[in-house]
DNA sequence: AACTAATTGAGGTACGTACCTCATGTCAAC
DNA sequence: GTTGACATGAGGTACGTACCTCAATTAGTT
């Protein structure tokens, strides 16, 4: 059996309540006393059950998930994963809720996040653009004892506590090197796509990919065009793309949501000639790769990133250490093969 | 808050003794009562407080992994999966043991089977081949009441609760689809070698990857040749291929232990220009993706295998369902630049 | 109606921790 | 030597569930 604060009183010749004191960062104890304590918790290799320390506690812990209200399939994926997450084994007393918070809008966000407090929320992740006033709020929030991680999308690491997402110089080099060995042709031009480059995501991804292309000089990487999520510039760029660059061979779409590009690609691209490369699995990439519409997607498990966050928060809360090895999250690459439908 | 057993009691109109008695499938209570009590149940979404529940019973559960002994750098990585996944949050009440079988003696193993029961054990995660001996122990102890799981080496469905792994025909096809989409050859062959075809999974990918070359005319797999863990015949097999075969352009190595094709492939490819896969990300494959010997990995993770047995094994117990889409285990595909270092 | 068996209730203890109050101890400064 | 700050102990209650005993009630069978 495990030792209990029990064994630890006996071990340290202390009283329980002292023993609590100590465990529990309480004041009152001489610093001898709380050494000698310690010095018991080292030697019997006591750790708290967290079971009956969640019992005992009987509060619950209230994570929030801030994340774009903007429509989109990746984040739909990550709100049905915090939805998911809900009846499981993380030992019981935690909660879960979404606050959806719009990014053209950086104020609202900021009213939305000062409104938080230790007394409402344990604990922050928040996806969202970096933006001067967000970054703000996320800092006061922090400065008010809130442990803050930034997810998927990176936020300047000075006023958050953690990043869960992948790294995403990687992913571009992941991406690009991709792209480059399913060539079949000896030489072309590859177009690169996405939302917007004031996305820190993609600007990251270009650089990955830009890295792994500067290694040679048969293929070169387009400039990034952005569509804003306006359908008919998606279109537009997509058409011009195809009739003004008979040696284009590849599209790398690198933003988060990956829809219109790829529809507009469906429209132009019939006799099907391009490595077309995407991020971020969802359904509508999960059909896009089973009819070869999309021949690789880079992506990251959005399960893995909200358990992350909440195996993290939670540490940040209990004052311990999570698995290193199994909080990075691993940059995935999905073939029409190897994925589930 | 959540509701209690007390709420139950209520909500149904009997005691707290007869919700004991329902919850937890005690005798005498007339089917009546127990209807209704489980109406109360879902009406009011009682969910069983795990924490609680398992301070009450004070009772560690104890899984076993019965892992081959032999050594290997993917059997290894299993063992330190294991070992990380003591001190978190799956409730705290959870022991996990190994117990080494070697799959060359099944009778040693079977012997060691059958001294496993309800009393020392709450759950096995075998990796072995498949035996009719083992088979048996395994048949034999899972009609004593303990849940069998079969880990990464399929055993026939029969007489296992599940199986936790990658779908290896799945494996093979992404494997064989790689192959074929790094080539910049026009045609060739590939080789394919394996350490014993007596395993399933090797039979499986094999099988796998064939489905993919078979749609296509100009490359050709050919016979998957074993070394039965002997690095002179190893060393044999690739000599022989780079000598023999001058068409040569790729090869994929099947099995789990990567180790001695490709130190062989070493020592005779210098002037590299095949394509090489293999399977199961190990410290040893990482740096073979490194140093660019290996093109790409056909992986499953360890801790995700590990971790969920466990809550596999805790569900059966519990007669809850875990969640299905944290328990498919992914086909991952590593190549350089997506490794974690 | 009498008897047996099945069903239900009442009440208790235990698990390990958190958090509370109150009393007592110790030591140093004035 | 008195005061007060600090350190410690003693003992309690609570969390939600498991598991136990014993009595009381109900239902079913002769």
């Amino acid at each position: 059996m495990k030792p209990t604060t029990k064994d630890l009183a006996r071990a340290a010749g202390v009283s329980l309540a002292t023993i609590d004191r100590v465990l529990n960062d309480r004041p009152g104890v001489a610093r001898k006393t709380k050494t000698a304590v310690e010095e018991a918790v080292r030697k019997l290799g006591y750790e708290r059950n967290q079971a009956a320390a969640a019992l005992s506690r009987n509060r619950y812990l209230r994570f929030i998930f801030a994340l774009p209200s903007a429509q989109g399939d990746f984040v739909m994926q990550i709100r049905k994963s915090v939805n998911e997450i809900e009846s499981n084994g993380f030992g019981s007393m935690l909660r879960y809720d979404l606050l959806n918070i719009d990014e053209t809008k950086p104020h609202d966000v900021a009213t939305a996040l000062s409104k938080l407090s230790k007394t409402n929320c344990d604990g922050l992740a928040i996806m969202a653009i970096e933006h001067p006033e967000i970054r703000d709020a996320i800092t006061r929030l922090t400065e008010r004892g809130v442990p803050v991680i930034s997810l998927v999308s990176y936020q300047s690491a000075a006023n958050v506590s953690a990043f869960v997402g992948i790294p995403n110089l990687q992913a571009g080099q992941t991406a690009g090197q991709l792209m480059l060995r399913f060539q079949k042709n000896k030489s072309g031009s590859i177009a690169a796509i996405t939302t917007t480059i004031s996305s820190n995501d993609s600007v990251e991804r270009r650089r990955g990919a830009d890295l792994v292309f500067s290694n040679q000089k048969t293929f070169q990487l387009l400039p990034t065009t952005e569509h804003f999520n306006d359908p008919h510039r998606a279109d537009d760029i997509v058409r011009k793309l195809i009739k003004t660059r008979p040696d284009l061979c590849g599209i790398y779409i690198l933003g988060s949501e990956a829809r219109l590009p790829l529809e507009a690609m469906n429209r132009y691209a019939n006799e099907k000639k391009f490595v077309v490369i995407a991020h971020e699995l969802t359904e509508f990439t999960k059909t896009q790769l089973a009819d070869g519409h999309l021949d690789a997607v880079i992506s990251q498990n959005t399960g893995h990133l909200v358990r992350s966050c909440v195996r993290r928060l939670k540490a940040m809360y209990e004052g311990t250490t999570p698995i290193s090895s199994q909080e990075q999250v691993r940059i995935e690459i999905l073939i029409k093969e190897n994925t589930y439908y």
